[in-house]
DNA sequence: GATTAATCGAGACGGTACGTCATGTCTTAGC
DNA sequence: GCTAAGACATGACGTACCGTCTCGATTAATC
């Protein structure tokens, strides 16, 4: 997001690697306590102990120093596991998202989600860094419980994804209910087995109850 | 010194039933066109032909006259059908959502769940007026399902909707991928059927494990 | 050098008069203990407990202000006399100017004269409230000199306010030579010399050396 | 830490004399066609292709470059000449001076003056380089007709220059009148009538008084 | 019909943050 | 040791909204 002019040889004074994180971190700590609204350039200047016009030299305003805040904070976070097992791989993933937007990246999130209602680049910024990664470690995971016959062989990986993590988001985003590990199980359980009674088996339950 | 004293017959000039239309309608137009952030009481004033006084007097703050204008331009519900399958209703409803998602309401509410991540009065309007009465549609929905025996007679309804409706929210928020209907009808095969092989059916797992 | 927007009935809250004067009097304090380019509209403001909006809604930047402080400050101060002796009168009026320039005034008017160079509304403001004014003071003295014979009959009213009052400013402006008193009357001698009718009766001199 | 040590052999790359001449002249430049407060260091950089360090490294401020930048292009004095009359002569001095004034000079120096109000180091130069020199041209003139009996044997010289060339600079300054040749006639002939020992022709004073 | 009281429009007010700009200092690499 | 390039801290600029506040002018219901 910050500029580059990729002038092979650089010339004069080189850029302030210092200040650039000193800028960042305050940034994000600025975001966290305060809220997205609440944050202000002139702040995170005193706060970092640097001019304003070094930020707005490297980033066109607030929204984009803190997205940047926030993908230099939050790179290598949910790794993968491989219990032989995808519905309990896939469920301790989703335990996890929900782990992560509990905590202090969930107040993040939510501020770029909502900004990136009104500015492009915060929503390209956040598709490509965070809804992509995440979508990214996730796959495997369902591809793996397809070749093992444990997940239906005619998924459509991503509306599987939607449907299993979309619903986390939107807690989220909503409050209309708490992200608790009693609801990821549930939700896990309500996904993967589906809503409907089975078609399955002839004679299973063709009797009714 | 409270605005009204509820002595019954209020005194004095009465309230300007035309001004406050003209205030929500102009809030609306201009929430639509620009986004929350860009919204300006000062401009909402000039469209409405009204003093910005007379916002403040009835509203404490650009929010609240948002979300006002939204409550007041979306009361029209998302009727019920009942065509005797759980599964077609239920599909027509998200359907229904995610085309109004996609039009002027899902900037709309799109917008408020943004500003619902800062501001708590909101996020209660938000939660109470427009999710509380989707949830409200569909709930009756899935119980009669169960009833029938098309669902699964152990769901957790708020689950359920989570489940079905959450991905359509998170698609329309991030904008990963287009909310179409053949992404609802995929959404609705995965979650109704379930992501996993089902347990029942000879010949599904013909191989063993 | 403020708005006016002369609609016949004034609507709305009317302007503050009292902020006004404060505005006026925080600059004049200003440019006098600081000199012109260190005067800030942001320490005006925060002298005179007015909001820097409420100065530029009514000046359109810094000098304007200062200039109009100046012309509020500065109206009714070198009186006229009538002695009967052209000479004497004039000679006391440029005594007058040479105190104001050497005080308070004298500040605030090297620096408008500073600021002309660049301003032009500056300069006009100048010319029409301070110079023209004082030009108009000197004037009646010199017809009335004429009149009475004291001074040349085909004196230029303008040339010869000029070349008695020009040296005082330019002395002021450049810090050459100070503006004694004694200056003024060697000034008044020197000129006076040639805007008096001569003494020299006819035969008086017709000799030469 | 002196940047000259004095040691004889000036030692590592020696200063650029183009880059010198570059800034003075892109100093002069700027500050014809904009003004002293419009001309920005930046800019001079970018005009003479120098960076702003070389400039700083040589004058301590842009008051200073630009001062140096007049001094260097006014060398070209005015001429002495000597037609054997004071007053021909002086009137030539000060039409040419009027000349100069109307020109590229005269914006220059009309802006070190306006910058000379707050800047004691360009008062210095100005008074040291300019008016010094002006004045040292015209004292022999004074001198000359004060001995040939043209001028009053007790003329004070600064006051004679003063009212002579004081009004000029003043019009200049304030542009209250043009500089015209004409005006430059009417002040010599004012201001001579006094300082030129009286012609006393007779007739002047035919009525007596 | 006059009085009363709350509304309305207009718009000025104190504040706060914005993003820009110029200053004068500094840090680097190259000549 | 000088140079060009350009990043840096500082601090004022002028703008834009915020939410509050006076005004004089409306507008009904009550007197």
């Amino acid at each position: 997001m910050s500029k580059s002019l990729e002038t092979g040889v650089p010339r004069g004074r080189p850029r302030s690697e210092k200040a650039r994180r000193a800028i960042l971190r305050a940034a994000g700590e600025l975001l966290e306590s305060v809220g997205f609204a609440a944050v202000t350039v002139e702040e995170i200047a005193a706060r970092a102990g640097v001019s304003k016009a070094t930020i707005y030299r490297w980033w066109p305003n607030k929204a984009a120093v803190v997205t940047d805040s926030f993908l230099e904070l939050t790179s290598p976070e949910i790794g993968f596991v491989d219990t032989g097992c995808a519905v309990r791989d896939l469920t301790a993933q989703m335990r996890g998202l929900a782990h992560v937007l509990g905590g202090r990246s969930g107040r993040f999130i939510a501020a770029l989600i909502a900004e990136s209602q009104t500015d492009p680049e915060v929503a390209e910024a956040l598709r490509e860094h965070w809804i992509a990664a995440r979508r990214a470690e996730t796959r495997p995971l369902l591809r793996r419980g397809m070749e093992r016959g444990e997940l239906r062989g005619d998924l459509d990986l991503e509306v599987a994804i939607d449907a299993l993590f979309g619903p986390i988001y939107w807690r989220m985003l909503t409050g209309y209910a708490p992200l608790t590990d009693d609801f990821i199980d549930r939700l896990t359980d309500h996904v993967m087995a589906g809503l409907r009674v089975p078609a399955g088996g002839p004679g299973i339950r063709t009797n009714g109850e």
